[in-house]
DNA sequence: GGCGTTATTATGTCTATACATAATGACCTG
DNA sequence: CAGGTCATTATGTATAGACATAATAACGCC
């Protein structure tokens, strides 16, 4: 038995209640003499099922099912060229506007920054099939980029570009759903007070903050999580 | 160093684009004589850094840095009365509805059953600081329940109930923004046709399709991503 | 009894070694 | 040259043993 086998096994007995909500459970050790493995074998796989969010494990306190287990979804945040290009649709995008402009407040205190400072501001629209698919407002900050170069994004998204030249770096995510102004719907082909999913997103490096995106997608448009 | 040294270590190089997206790293072996650790140490390390979509790693192939890294964020999924709690408001909810019905094909569809089938209704209104906070329409499957026993949902809300009771299962979560029915609106306390925040799951054990339930949350609800 | 100190204990991690597994790439054969 | 076979290789996993760490429980002191 491998260390799935040993967490399958101790799943089983969560789910049967043969170790209800709340119990402590045998300590790895006596576990490991039970399964007839290591105990290397059976902590790692306590290990997984505690980054599930179904044992709570405090040392000398022991493993414990937990009382009101948190559920961790967990989601893809893809580039939308291939969100789109999975959809079997072919992908475009139109760049609106890009120009240099202080940023208003809302952007400047998700980005950490004092109001006004100069940024690239970027409005673009992605398309699936010809159809308007997202509408995107971007505020990019040049300092924190690699040489400080920016290219125009006509051939490549800002999306695109910046996973491949800034990856790697951290952020926040946060989903709302809110009514389109009458701009925005008359970029993606709606009514203004159409709902419209909106995802924000703030990234970082460890120097700088990098760029507040602001997608939003029309009706029709499912986030759905990983299984 | 340890294993999160390793990690560190290894993501500061691929952030420095000492190892460009797409290149192969050094093997495990070589990077464990370098750092002056076991192997398994390194193995460890470019685990981590492989579920979190940064790494794709094969057999034989060996180790290279991400092309289009997936970020993967990851949800919590919390007890409504919890959420609201953790705002610092009172949390209360009241049961509209509770009924055996036989389910709508929307529903019956998601949950993989004929439409028809017999399921005990709920429609439940959550509540926080005396405030509609988001409205609850859910199926649930009393075949699939321990002792095929459902409480009356006064006192804890099904959320609450099912976690506790059928906790542990599998499941299916999508998100998106619609308007609001004339229904909706009433139990929500807003306008028709103003955006709500839908979120939609399903729930399985391995016997038998558990629930599923539509909560909708009001303008000005955000789902935000655990850093 | 109240409170600070220490011993105990379960988990966390590291090591060295070994074998399993999957996938590549080279080799061989028709 | 096409196609199949096999050796090679990097990762995947298991092992026993060891020490580190954190937190509880026991102890002793006042």
């Amino acid at each position: 038995m491998g260390w799935e086998g040993v967490r399958d096994e101790v799943l089983r007995r969560i789910r049967a209640r043969d170790w209800p909500p709340g119990a402590v459970i045998p300590g790895e050790e006596a576990l490991a003499v039970e399964f007839g493995v290591a105990r290397a074998t059976v902590n790692r796989a306590l290990q997984a099922l505690a980054e599930a969010g179904l044992l709570e494990r405090r040392r000398k306190a022991g493993t414990r099912v937990a009382l009101l287990p948190v559920r961790k979804a967990t989601l893809d945040i893809s580039i939308i060229r291939q969100e789109v290009e999975a959809r079997g649709e072919p992908y475009a995008h139109r760049v609106l506007a890009a120009r240099m402009e202080g940023i208003p407040l809302a952007a400047a205190l998700r980005m950490g920054v004092p109001a006004g400072v100069s940024m690239l501001f970027l409005e673009t629209l992605h398309l699936a099939g010809g159809r308007p698919f997202a509408h995107e407002v971007r505020w990019l900050n040049p300092g924190g980029l690699p040489g400080r170069v920016v290219p125009d994004f006509a051939g490549m998204s800002a999306n695109e570009w910046l996973v491949q030249n800034v990856a790697y770096a951290t952020g926040d995510i946060a989903f709302s759903a809110e009514a389109a102004t009458v701009g925005e719907a008359a970029a993606l082909g709606i009514s203004a007070g159409d709902p419209v999913f909106v995802t924000e997103r703030v990234t970082w490096t460890a120097e700088a903050p990098i760029t507040f995106v602001r997608l939003l997608h029309g009706p029709g448009y499912r986030l759905r999580t990983v299984v």
